[in-house]
DNA sequence: TACTTAAACATTGTCGACAGTCTTCAGTTC
DNA sequence: GAACTGAAGACTGTCGACAATGTTTAAGTA
């Protein structure tokens, strides 16, 4: 039994070989290995990864998916460029999508999902303290806060959608352009409040708070595309 | 000249094969041909279809990606099935996603789309009053005026998510359970108000009026469900 | 008779090759 | 010298075949 196990467990982590390919191509795009509007070559790609274009082209369908390529019939796939435009828009998404799931998570996140966050808030902090305000964290933690709200809501599609579609980007986003939040104890009181509404179990006022948190980081956004002349990702103007 | 002519049209208007059959069986699962929980053959369904695994595959990984089938590495695909909790679920996201276009609609929406959704609603009601509030337009209809509210919204994201993941799994649900609004009047007067709330402008009130109207629709879910003994899709117990 | 085991079958994952289309570049003409 | 035309090259779309895995069935044993 023990050996079936070891067996399932290496086949799980080998899945198939375009699961596998799909999650490192993601994790190039978003590191801006790739950087937007690389213009991806089955050939090459395939020789690089050691593997034939079949499952490279099936892994590049699910990218598709995922939003992260964009394919022409007969022309080609290129890694998107995500515009100013978009980002704002993917940031409408998150606080309409957010904002419920805070809202659901005040209804149903489990006591000690609530004090997971509240230690995960205590790192952070700490983390701000040792870097007197530089905010490393904003870069992954801050998304980690946002997953494990989502995951609290107990809603598997609200997990999907964010998880899978809109996290890749914004974490290209991040990646790509350093943005970390230019507020960061701000956005750390923001997220206590958050913590303390869901704990007091007021759905309302946890999905206020999370949709103005969210919204106040896409006016920041808005703020300084604008200053750097409202162009991201298109330098041959 | 003409045959070659004929042949392009044939091509440029199926696209490429893996996305004319993607399109046809995206048809077939939401018409409830192939039924939920249906194992999909990938030999047989390339034989009915005429085509090559090849292509088969891509478009199965595309409708993995529209979460209508599931895939297990190495067992195989099967359309999914969607549980009464899914579909509350869904209708949760709904609220959210809607409730933010319907918002951005009554920003941003022009008064030419404005008018053509009034007419729209006026042909609903020649609709329903036609048929003595039996309301078969609920069908498409309904998503219809939704679809164009979330045109409006001008954001691309939404439009994406509620228009290619989320429809079609609502499309399915109505189809298989012929399941159309059971107060079709109710609905339309709803309709009526959102729409004057976007005429107004005041984008609070119209985010306000699509969520509750969509959290109606839920509840009548929720509560035919309950009655039905909180089964869908499982008939084999 | 019921359970274990192994062999045969079917299906999925992967690969290499061919056909159709787009791009590029050289040649020609105005 | 610039623009158009045509051919060569490269790339994407498609196909059939092989290998690996999962399933089923049948035989054998307790």
């Amino acid at each position: 039994m023990t050996d079936k196990t070891i067996v399932r467990s290496i086949q799980m982590e080998t899945r198939t070989l375009a699961d596998r390919v799909c999650d490192e191509i993601v994790t190039a795009i978003v590191k801006g290995e790739m950087p937007p509007g690389y213009k991806i070559s089955e050939p090459e790609l395939a020789r690089v990864y050691g593997i034939s274009r079949g499952p490279l082209r099936e892994a590049m369908r699910r990218l598709e998916g995922l939003r992260l390529i964009e394919r022409k019939p007969h022309i080609g796939a290129r890694v998107v460029k995500l515009s100013a435009n978009e980002l704002v828009e993917i940031y409408r998404v998150r606080e309409a999508l957010e904002g419920m799931a805070c809202r659901l998570a005040a209804e149903f996140m489990t006591e000690a999902e609530i004090q997971g966050l509240r230690d995960l808030l205590d790192a952070h902090e700490r983390s701000v303290e040792e870097l007197e305000g530089r905010a490393y964290f904003q870069k992954e933690g801050d998304l980690d806060f946002h997953f494990r709200i989502v995951q609290g809501s107990k809603n598997a599609k609200l997990l999907e959608i964010l998880g899978s579609d809109l996290y890749h980007l914004v974490r290209m986003y991040r990646y790509q352009f350093s943005v970390s939040s230019s507020r960061p104890k701000r956005a750390l009181k923001e997220h206590r409040q958050i913590v303390d509404a869901i704990d007091a179990r007021d759905p309302e006022l946890a999905e206020l708070l999370m949709r103005r948190h969210i919204s106040a980081a896409r006016r920041n956004i808005e703020n300084k595309l604008e200053s750097v002349n409202s162009t991201l990702g298109e330098h041959h103007g």
